[in-house]
RNA sequence: GCUCUCGUAGUUCAAUGGAUAGAACAAGGGUUUCCUAAACCCUAGAUCCAAGUUCGACUCUUGGCGAGAGCACCA
């Protein structure tokens, strides 16, 4: 809103010296340079033949006066600074308290219904790091948006039948597993079954007949019953993995069901779009810069890519949106190029509604992740020695051990490393390092947090929400927490949660720095107002933190 | 080979084309009679190379060099 009033003023100013131009503020990365900054005089130097230094002199000789702006100044090349006034800053405190859980919130996208697929597994193999990945970013993503007045749907895409999951089948009968299968078993079933595949041909024979009846559904063998078993068990653990993360999903589709729906599309469309060629059906997608591909094998089975046009058939069969986004891997790039262009051929409202954002892989200091290998460390597995580092944290600094805010440092500590880089960015995880709890991490966050609201407990009753300064200067504080609404506005629109991150990160910098040099609770007349100040800080990296899907505890 | 990413301190990451390229970890030094030291302060340290566009380039263009991913019946 202040971000409108200053565009405003110097699009003002720049009409009574009859120029025009194209308003565009920025924060300045250096507080000391002021709270909005403009670069209008450089870039309309050049067509008047001006100095810029003097053109800038000569619009700010024209800004008109405001309440909520104390000075502007030109400063360096040509830039125009703006300066807000301590009463704007004051009022902001206020209007951050009384917002309370709706502070950051905005209604950019109000009205606007948004699917939002991610995390969607491999049933009957494990939950690896890997998978932590898209998790984490997919549910910033959902809640990110959710902040902008978007009605978020999220959504799962279970792949429910391929050749791997014969392969896991055939595992569990090969080791005589079926009465005792387990997410565990299922897992090394499946790393046995992808080994044995390639070794013996007889086995191989064996497992693409396991494939074929699972993929017509026939019921009533053993490798069925082993696979609704497994399918189960499956479905169970993702289930409960991603709600200890703290992801909900409305609905989910399965590749089983989309693999059917896709077949008659790309049937419908043969010879069409689509075209036959040894055997399979494919699509040349060489016809258009990108690639050829097979569609329906020749055993008669839609692949992934069949599965993916399905998919965008029962999502508008299902759901009237304004966009379907998709959160993938960032090698399957190519292949949601690829179901883009058939889209467009097939149904161009699919290709324009649907967006695929791609995040990094992560890779591990000690090599590749690779679920085929079987020795992938799982989520689990590295979320509890996280959660037991976080006990020891507890035990060593003399606090109460707390087993759930355990959970909740750890899963901080995972999910923060993650999405405090840039969407497209491999991340490489050093999994000592990464997973500290000190400097620029998740625990970091919460930890400042957990400080500012043990001080308003200590204080209890002594804070004043009243806009009485008390003398107090503007502080840094102040000119970060009312961009906080932006912050979130801007990670919307690119879908880009590490803008989030890195801004929650700067704030509690800031005011751990102006903790460590100011006493809170002094009996000065600016006490009220540094508390309430605090509660804004806690308040605005709680509610940050809830988009990242990180909690923030009372107490650490 | 073709298509697409990406090269920033020792390491992991930032920087809507803007001001003196910011942090964190690691290294070295300091801070606790005081609200949580998972903190704070100080020191040292970087844009792969070469041209070009621009008032201004880590960012855009071209060419090198280097790393990764994807390219027909896996997902």
């Amino acid at each position: 809103m202040v971000r409108e009033t200053v565009t405003k003023l110097v699009a003002e100013a720049l009409q009574k010296i009859g120029l025009e131009g194209e308003v565009e503020l920025e924060h300045p990365s250096d507080l000391s340079h002021g709270d909005f900054s403009c670069n209008i005089a450089m870039v309309l130097a050049k067509e008047t033949g001006k100095n810029p230094r003097e053109l800038a002199e000569e619009v700010v000789q024209n800004i008109s006066e405001h309440e909520d702006i104390e000075k502007v100044e030109v400063a360096g090349p040509g830039f125009i600074n703006f300066h807000l006034s301590e009463d704007f800053f004051t009022e902001q405190t206020a209007h951050v308290l009384s917002q309370e859980k709706q502070w950051g919130n905005s209604d950019n996208r109000k009205g606007e219904t948004i699917l939002l697929e991610h995390s969607s597994p491999n049933l009957f193999k494990p939950f690896h790091i890997g998978h932590l990945v898209n998790n984490s970013l997919g549910e910033a993503l959902v809640r990110i948006m959710r902040t902008t007045g978007a009605n978020v749907i999220p959504l799962s895409f279970p792949s429910d039948v391929s050749p791997g999951i014969a392969k896991a089948v055939w595992g569990v009968l090969d080791k005589g597993w079926e009465k005792e299968v387990t997410i565990e078993k299922i897992g090394k079933a499946y790393a046995h079954g992808v080994q044995r595949y390639d070794e013996d041909e007889r086995i191989k024979e064996r497992i693409d007949e396991i494939n074929k009846s699972l993929y017509n559904q026939e019921k009533g063998t053993p490798e069925w019953e082993v696979y609704e078993k497994g399918r189960g068990i499956s479905l169970d653990y993702f289930t409960q993995i991603t709600t200890k993360l703290g992801s909900e999903f409305d609905e989910l589709i399965f590749e089983s069901e989309s693999e059917i729906e896709g077949k008659k599309i790309v049937t419908k469309n043969t010879p069409k779009v689509f075209e036959e060629s040894e055997g399979a059906i494919i699509f040349r997608g060489s016809k258009h810069g990108l690639f050829d591909n097979v569609f329906i094998n020749s055993a008669g089975f839609g692949t992934y890519l069949t599965k993916d046009i399905g998919l965008l058939s029962l999502k508008f069969g299902k759901h009237s949106f304004n966009k379907s986004i998709t959160v993938t891997d960032i090698e399957q790039k190519h292949h949601f190029e690829l179901v883009k262009k058939v889209a467009e051929f097939v149904e161009p409202k699919w290709a324009e509604k649907s967006l695929y954002i791609q995040h990094g892989r992560l890779g591990l200091t000690s090599g590749k992740i690779s679920s085929r290998t079987g020795n992938v460390p799982l989520a689990e597995e590295i979320l509890d020695s996280v959660e037991e580092r976080a006990l020891e944290k507890m035990a060593e600094s003399g606090r109460e051990k707390g087993k759930e805010t355990a959970k909740q440092v750890a899963i901080a500590a995972l999910k923060y490393a993650i999405v405090r880089v840039g969407m497209g960015k491999n991340i490489t995880f050093d999994i000592e390092s990464s997973l500290s709890f000190e400097g620029d991490t998740g625990p970091y966050l919460q930890y400042t947090h957990a400080r500012a609201r043990s001080i308003l407990r200590k204080a209890e009753e002594q804070r004043d929400d009243s806009v009485n300064r008390g003398g107090l200067a503007v502080t840094n504080i102040e000119r970060l927490l009312y961009r906080f609404p932006n912050v979130l506005a801007h990670a919307a629109k690119e879908y880009e949660p590490h803008y989030v991150a890195n801004y929650l990160s700067e704030l509690a910098s800031t005011f751990n720095t102006w903790y460590a040099h100011e006493q809170v609770l002094d009996g000065s007349t600016a006490q009220g107002y540094k508390l309430a100040l605090t509660q804004a800080v806690a308040t605005t990296l709680k509610n940050g933190l809830w988009t990242l899907g990180i909690e923030a505890p009372e107490k650490m």
